[in-house]
RNA sequence: GGGGUCGUAGUUCAGUUGGUUAGAACGCCUGCCUGUCACGCAGGAGGUCGCGAGUUCGAGUCUCGUCGGCCCCGCCA
């Protein structure tokens, strides 16, 4: 047989090994042909090492050798030598060491790769996505799976040790789009119906509690079809997880646990618990997000008390219509010019806001006053308040948004983001920030269709506390549901689900869904609530979206194998693509 | 669905008010070279300027359309 099995790998080789003949396998990484004597460095994914073809040593190797190319597969026998002093290679981890090579076998050419097989590269995206599969030779990119394997196996550990079941939950699903575009698989068998590929594993996992596995989890791919983002793919991973006889709080123990343990592990951090928690209300006014980056100030601050009896009239609207008056500090920005605050301006009416008031903090001799082009509108008070409010000093700039309350605190927390980008607060080394949001509102009113909408899923239980408003004011119901939030990304999110098959109906009426319908479409759930459901929550988390952070990554492509363009598309593969007619045919499916 | 941005050699880019034969670096090929590790030296090949129309004596350059990459808004229970 002509292949020689390797007996060490390209990242083996020490000192230690000095004598011993050895045979490597591996890709031709770099090629130096210094004419009499050439040196190739071959490559596999646990590391380099030098492998030297001389012809006083072995003729034939060394003619052989001439043919050698990038990426070309080869088979080296040959002996560990002591590099000669002063040609030792410290950026190698083998570089102590190289292998004279007396039999060389060739077991596979390669046309020259498209680009560079190594860490720093400036290709385009499209063309590393197209030939993914040398791109994913690249240390760097091998490196990002590793840790994604790496986050598997200690996932699947500590639930495992938890006393947690892993449970397979079907692909092929009943399609119920309360929420995200399903995909849909068309039945061969069925002519006229379809599957949908799980949006989540939701209502699988809430039978399984039904059935008694009181601690489940699972490392599940899920399919949304809607549009794409750096942070999202149409099919991703979630780490499912679902548990009976619980209450927030030991979901919230059991989750930190696991973040304590990837922390450690994978970042060498240790995590401080419990961790930080915010009440969705606080969290959006303070922050003007429900997934806020904690790992710099910038504080929002609500103004409404100051204009409690103002006479400008666009607060005075906002004040009387229930809306909020929010204002943030931009330290040291008084010096902004009209063209910066130009593009500001821009930047909040692009995301929809009326306007953006600004004011300078100036010094006036004997405190500070403020600059700006509505402070003539405004009552000394006011402008003091404003002033106390915001802790503000000389040199200082201050925002102003006024509006709906959700509208106004988003569009405010896109512009502390634009903020901290602006004065480079968000240092990318900083200690992580983990936080959990809580306190959701369990409805979120739709002005297009004029109904509720669940903000979380259908299935979300509301507080207890607020279960009588769900008949006289269903807006203000709070939901027992939370969020895990890591560095400004939502990473979590899960709840305290119904498990009574009479308030899981109520909730139905709500959203404005057909006891028929629900019937149709949840029918199965509800019967399976009839037969004894224990009490239970679950959380699922976004295990891409963690890789990428833990990675210190951008994009969520950076830590999956073969992911999917901005359209959808795979460059490598090229789906989605047409079909045979005959496909077709059998799935009664005719193309408009 | 909308906004922004990009598309020129295998790769990354340059290309002036529209004007002769579209350049550079790296990579690739050939030759020389026994201690390289960004090897060196000499020579060479390589282009549907994303695609399609239009304006013009003349288009990489201007106009319109279209396709694709990236980012964002909408959307993402």
């Amino acid at each position: 047989m002509l292949f020689q099995k390797r007996t060490h790998t390209c990242g083996e080789l020490r000192e230690k090994n000095i004598g011993e003949r050895v045979i490597l396998n591996g890709w031709v990484d770099t090629r130096r042909d210094l004419g009499g004597l050439i040196f190739i460095e071959l490559r596999d994914r646990y590391g380099i090492t030098q492998v030297v073809f001389e012809p006083t040593y072995n003729e034939p190797a060394h003619y052989k050798a001439k043919n050698l190319r990038s990426e070309f597969v080869i088979s080296v026998e040959g002996v560990v030598r002591k590099r000669p002093e002063g040609t030792e290679n410290t950026t190698l981890e083998t570089g102590l060491v190289d292998v004279m090579v007396d039999k060389l076998v060739i077991l596979n050419e390669a046309k020259t790769p498209p680009f560079p097989i190594k860490d720093e590269i400036d290709t385009h995206e499209d063309s590393r996505l197209k030939y993914r599969y040398l791109d994913l030779r690249r240390p760097l990119v091998q490196k990002n799976l590793l840790l994604r394997h790496r986050m598997y196996q200690l996932t699947r550990k500590y639930f495992d040790e938890n006393n947690f079941v892993e449970i397979e939950t079907p692909v092929l699903m009943k399609s119920t789009p309360e929420g995200a575009r399903d995909f849909l698989v068309p039945s061969r068998l069925h002519k006229g119906k379809f599957y949908a590929l799980p949006q989540s594993p939701q209502t699988y996992k809430q039978l399984l509690m039904v059935s008694g596995f009181d601690r489940y989890f699972q490392i599940v791919k899920c399919f949304r079809d809607e549009d794409l983002r750096a942070d999202r793919q149409p099919e991703f991973t979630q780490i499912d997880v679902e548990m009976s006889f619980v209450d927030q709080e030991d979901i919230f123990e059991m989750v930190e646990g696991l973040m304590k343990v990837l922390f450690r592990e994978i970042r060498n951090r240790e995590l401080h618990t419990p961790i930080t928690r915010l009440s969705f209300t606080e969290a959006m006014e303070k922050y003007g997000s429900d997934k806020p980056d904690l790992r710099f100030g910038l504080q929002m601050v609500t103004l409404n008390s100051v204009f409690q009896n103002t006479t400008f009239k666009v607060f005075e609207d906002q004040i009387k219509n229930d809306g909020i008056i929010t204002g943030l500090l931009a330290p040291g920005c008084g010096d902004y010019t009209r063209n910066q605050l130009d593009v500001l301006t821009d930047f909040v009416k692009k995301l929809g806001a009326g306007g953006l008031i600004w004011m300078r903090v100036k010094d006036n001799g004997s405190g500070s006053e403020l600059e700006a082009p509505i402070a003539k509108f405004l009552s000394l008070e006011e402008k003091n308040g404003i002033i106390n409010s915001l802790d503000a000093k000389a040199g200082d700039l201050i925002f102003i948004l006024s509006g709906p309350w959700l509208k106004a605190l988003s569009i405010m927390g896109a512009l502390r983001l634009e903020m901290a980008k602006r004065l480079n607060l968000i240092k990318e080394d900083a200690e992580p920030h983990l936080l959990w949001v809580t306190d959701f509102p369990l409805l979120e009113w739709d002005e297009h269709t004029k109904r509720y909408y669940a903000m979380h899923h259908p299935f979300t239980s509301p507080r207890w506390e607020d279960i009588p408003l769900m008949d006289t004011d269903p807006g203000k119901v709070k939901a027992r549901a939370y969020d895990l939030v890591l560095n400004g990304n939502e990473i979590a999110g899960g709840s305290i689900r119904i498990h009574n098959s009479e308030l899981q109906a109520k909730m139905f009426k709500l959203l404005g869904i057909s006891e028929e319908e629900a019937e149709y479409k949840f029918g199965f759930l509800m019967n399976a609530f009839k037969y004894g459901a224990p009490p239970h929550g679950g959380i699922a988390f976004g295990f891409d979206r963690m890789a990428m952070i833990f990675a210190g990554e951008n994009s969520i492509r950076e830590v999956i194998a073969f992911p999917k363009t901005a359209s959808a598309i795979s460059l490598m593969d090229e789906s989605p693509s047409t079909v045979a007619e005959e496909q077709l045919t059998e799935l009664h499916i005719k193309i408009r």
